[in-house]
DNA sequence: TCACTTACGAACAAATTTAATCATTAATTT
DNA sequence: AAATTAATGATTAAATTTGTTCGTAAGTGA
């Protein structure tokens, strides 16, 4: 028997370890992965030099740091982990009113992304979207038609946008678009940070029969930059726990049914 | 040796251990493996293979990563694989022919998907695609444009078809086009295996105003099912260093020129 | 600026991992 | 029991990864 002596990274281990360090940190040094690799500083030297390659980080003299556009390829990272589990249970409860054979509109961020969890069980479906955290998550499933919106691809947003793009969703009717926004009021309507954003919510909101807004409570009575649709546009908003209750009556006076539970 | 071995695993035993591991720990090395599970290491790399066959792991340089969705959904796995050397070869040659500024479109397929990883490097570019695995490359990268073409995702070619797609197309124009086939002959012109995906190579040809072919030399002088395109419709040909001599002249006279060096 | 230190990368050589082939063993079927 | 099939391991050559050396480049402080 003869004992060698085992190894506990791979190459590509290393590579994990190193993306990994620097989720948490701004930069590191080669120094700090020679120590916790256990490999030489050259070995080091040629990961840090592949991973910039790809775009994943950049070197520096004596490391590397962070590349903020990178992080994840199709997956929001800080943003996506705030109130995961609001956003989750936001999501469940959207789910409800997918019903079979549906063709729907999932808009993109970081709410939305959480519903491809919840409809990849249903028998059959049609989805719609300019978010490639959904299409990333439901293109394993044979059961869903997915359908993807062509434009220019946005890296921070990791989603689809500009002119085209919203041209291109006038060619499709959906049952139903479930649609996110940065704020909502009775007086402002719905509202955005971001207009190119605003614009592809506004077209798959008019493309579709009914209208679900997901969006967690703090937006709620919350008035944000854009202005891009008044509330009537919506069936029903769905937010989470937190809800104020007193909202609940203001909005179904005007029809618009607030769900949290 | 008068003892008797006594086999404490059977193959699916071992494959359970491995990826109970991997539930526990980013990466697993063959080493580890062979310890806990009393198999050789071929044994445990056929283990490996298996699983990674199917989806459930990431082989690495001696060992094996977790497999997160979002990392590898859109790479190719086997097919990938194939060629590999010959296929990166054809397409550092093809990227000699990008420029700065140049509007490419970049057709799907396995050899193309290599491309990328070339023109990461260009200063300014613009490429349309409707390959994922193209997208997911090159969407780190702020030099470059990305358009998608919008459609239906198609799965198991990791790539946007349909009608839809097809239309879309037209509304780009590009200076250069790099697509793929699955043959070509000067009597038959470009075939391939699939309709759809020869409808999507063709528009591409026909919408810029230089049109590169991307394809093996096992590939030339040869026809598949689907005709879809005169080889007129080529300035050139890039290939491998395999390619029968023969050819080259025979392709000029007929205003090709076939590349593989 | 200069000297000084540290980091870097190219080239080579060593070590490790891998795939391919073949022979052996275990399991299953007939 | 014989034949067939599946699984395993040993051996080899090839491919990949790694570390060492050494000359060069980059940062640092006086």
């Amino acid at each position: 028997m003869n004992s060698k002596k085992i190894k506990t990274t791979t190459p590509e281990a290393r590579k994990k370890i190193i993306l990994n360090f620097l989720k948490d940190n701004e930069s590191v040094t080669v120094q700090e992965i020679v120590n916790d690799c256990n490999a030489s500083e050259i070995t080091i030297r040629r990961d840090l030099a592949e991973l910039e390659e790809k775009g994943l980080l950049i070197r520096t003299h004596g490391g590397a740091i962070r590349n903020t556009a990178a992080e994840n390829l199709f997956t929001f990272n800080s943003k996506m982990n705030q109130n995961k589990e609001n956003k989750e249970y936001i999501c469940k409860i959207a789910s409800r009113f997918i019903e079979d054979n549906d063709i729907i509109f999932i808009d993109c961020g970081s709410t939305l992304s959480f519903l491809s969890k919840f409809i990849s069980k249903k028998e059959s479906l049609t989805v719609i979207t300019n978010s490639l955290p959904i299409i990333s998550e439901l293109i394993n499933f044979s059961n869903i038609k997915l359908i993807i919106i062509g434009g220019e691809v946005v890296n921070e947003r990791k989603a689809v946008y500009g002119h085209s793009a919203e041209r291109t969703i006038g060619q499709y009717h959906a049952n139903k678009a479930f649609i996110g926004a940065d704020g909502i009021s009775l007086a402002k309507g719905l509202t955005s940070y971001d207009e190119k954003e605003a614009s592809i919510t506004l077209k798959m909101a008019e493309n579709a029969d009914e209208v679900f807004l997901l969006c967690d409570s703090t937006k709620i009575e919350k008035n944000s930059f854009v202005t891009f649709a008044p509330y009537s546009i919506l069936n029903c908003v769905i937010t989470d726990n937190d809800l104020d209750l007193k909202y609940i009556s203001k909005y179904q006076k005007n029809n618009v049914s607030l769900i949290h539970e």
